[in-house]
DNA sequence: ATGAAAGCGCTAACAA
DNA sequence: TTGTTAGCGCTTTCAT
């Protein structure tokens, strides 16, 4: 590799007007920026960032810790939004997959440490409480799509409460007022969260929810849950008095919804308003008609990740604000004004 | 950050003792050894590892650079390949997405550089031919889903090819004569390699391929396409001598192609038989009844390129090769044997 | 078995 | 405007 050294025996300079020239310093005759320009060109020279940071030059490297995000269609985007942030300034992710193993993640953590990383995001594949513990890291941790337990850590949530409000007001506001709730399985903070937001909206717009409307749409513990969804829709709809729309706790759940339509000849959204949640592309985009659905915002909390992990810099051990992060309706064509 | 030199002032050992034992070199004393690691504990000393670097030690992170498959649920099994194989020996990847942006490559060229990553993979989102040229960079270079155009870099495709010859050969051994197709795009690689696949199963079982019910199910140029899959299904299941099965280009038009035949009064298998590509498991697993279809090999395609980076560095300049990774049926529900 | 000293490539402080 | 020197934290060489 081609040090400064070389450029400067080559230039006929010293190593320091060529250190200087690298790193743009105005103060260095025009003339000799010009020659040893031609030089650092030739030789392909590119300053070697382990040197640098033994001058206490900080690292251009963040870390993103993730059980599964990074390699799930799910969250992806979190990673896009961190990248799409962290890209202005010419700094990257280093990236470290655990697989929720948490000796493993003390591993990562130490070599978080050893590269002297600018600061770590933790992101979860969902809504979750999560405890990083006092992983041998000084250095600005986020939560991204969970929260510290101690709530000792800053973090970014999506606001799911809010979500479950903006499902059951866009169909309330349509004239539905017979609602299915097709859940994910109950003991995740996305289900609680949300069912607390559609019950408000419930109560906002002035209409009882009829609690026998609610089933799950998959059983299970987490990870390794099913899918029960199209039974479930099946006896829903088949019921003498079904409802008009079902709220879905996810896209997939939605899928199998329409399926369940269509085998009963019910036609979406004649006869039956659907609304998603998560807004899966592959899903909503290609359902028939489109699905309307409720975004979970994870570009953005990923982008946010790393405004709120510069900040954390300057800010005092005790520094932990959770932020919620909205969860825009999108509306597509499975949802219809009933007159 | 703790130093060695603190380590062994507080140990009252030298700094050379205390590296033998971070090292763990065998020729160390045993009492010496225990006291000092009580003080390697405590202190919580992790080696800095731009130091290290410093004294020539190899760096233990590997670059990963994308248009966008590290962000896109199509293909993130690429990633998450290639560090279920660098996990092993503790090596982590540094990921960067260009969007396809080659001065944004120019970038994350130079900054890999100057990271001295060990050697990279160059992934891109769909199979297709891509020139890294000579980007200032000497290591290893390994293309993942992609070729060199000049054949000058060792890289890794799914054998498009083999995998067209299977989604036919499965639904010719079945009993299927009349065979639809709706395509990609024809202008990319995947398209012409599976087509010639297709018709190689045709010829190998003595079938006739109809070229009349060859039909793209997706149009436009390369990013930007929109699908059109919905309405050829359509059109081709409304004729009179409809195919009793079809071979979709894509999971996704796969997707299209249920909602046609539902729209048709047509159910599957019975009445007609699809057979998907990809594996999506977003679609595959949650069609009604669950898509058979053929994968793409993309976690074994991250897996072997960081094999074949590591290989690379042994190998003298032209060393090429370019490996083909099968694309294995997945048999679920929507192919029926017809009698 | 242990230690002293040199030096990796760079930047900061200071000098010229 | 330019150059000299020191030293970041570590490993390597060569003593002891």
């Amino acid at each position: 590799m081609v040090t400064l050294r070389e450029v400067a025996k080559l230039s006929g300079v010293s190593i320091k007007t060529v250190s200087r020239i690298v790193n743009g310093d105005p103060a260095v005759n025009a003339k000799t920026r010009d020659s040893v320009q031609v030089h650092l060109q030739n030789l392909n020279y590119v300053p070697n960032q382990a040197a640098r940071m033994m001058r206490g030059v900080q690292s251009s490297v963040y870390g993103l810790m993730t059980d599964a995000v990074a390699t799930t269609p799910y969250s992806v985007d979190i990673v896009r939004g961190a990248q799409a942030a962290l890209k202005e300034q010419n700094q990257t992710l280093l990236i470290a997959n655990s697989n929720g193993d948490a000796e493993q993640e003390v591993e990562f953590w130490r070599m978080f440490r050893a590269q002297r990383v600018r600061g770590v995001i933790y992101a979860s594949v969902f809504h979750r409480s999560h405890n990083v513990g006092r992983p041998a890291f000084n250095d600005s941790i986020v939560l991204a799509n969970c929260y510290a337990s101690g709530s000792d850590r800053p973090s970014l949530v999506p606001d799911d409460e809010g979500g479950g409000y903006a499902q059951a007001e866009h169909l309330l506001r349509n004239g539905h007022r017979r609602i299915g709730l097709l859940t994910l399985i109950p003991k995740i903070d996305a289900t609680r969260l949300r069912g607390i937001g559609i019950r408000r909206a419930f109560k906002d717009a002035g209409v009882t929810f009829d609690e026998s409307l609610n089933q799950q749409g998959m059983i299970g513990p987490v990870h390794g849950e099913s899918m029960v969804a199209y039974e479930a829709a099946l006896k829903m709809l088949q019921q003498k008095n079904r409802p008009t729309a079902i709220i879905c706790g996810h896209d997939a759940v939605a899928f199998h919804v329409y399926a369940a339509a269509a085998h009963l000849r019910l036609s979406v959204p004649q006869d039956l308003s659907i609304m998603g949640f998560d807004d899966l592309k592959v899903i909503t985009e290609n359902l028939h008609p489109r699905l309307t659905t409720v975004a979970l915002p994870y570009f953005e909390i990923g982008r946010r990740a790393v405004e709120l992990m510069r900040e954390s810099t300057h800010q005092k051990e005790g520094w932990a604000p959770k932020i919620l992060v909205p969860c825009p309706l999108v509306e597509r064509g499975s949802c219809r004004t009933l007159s």
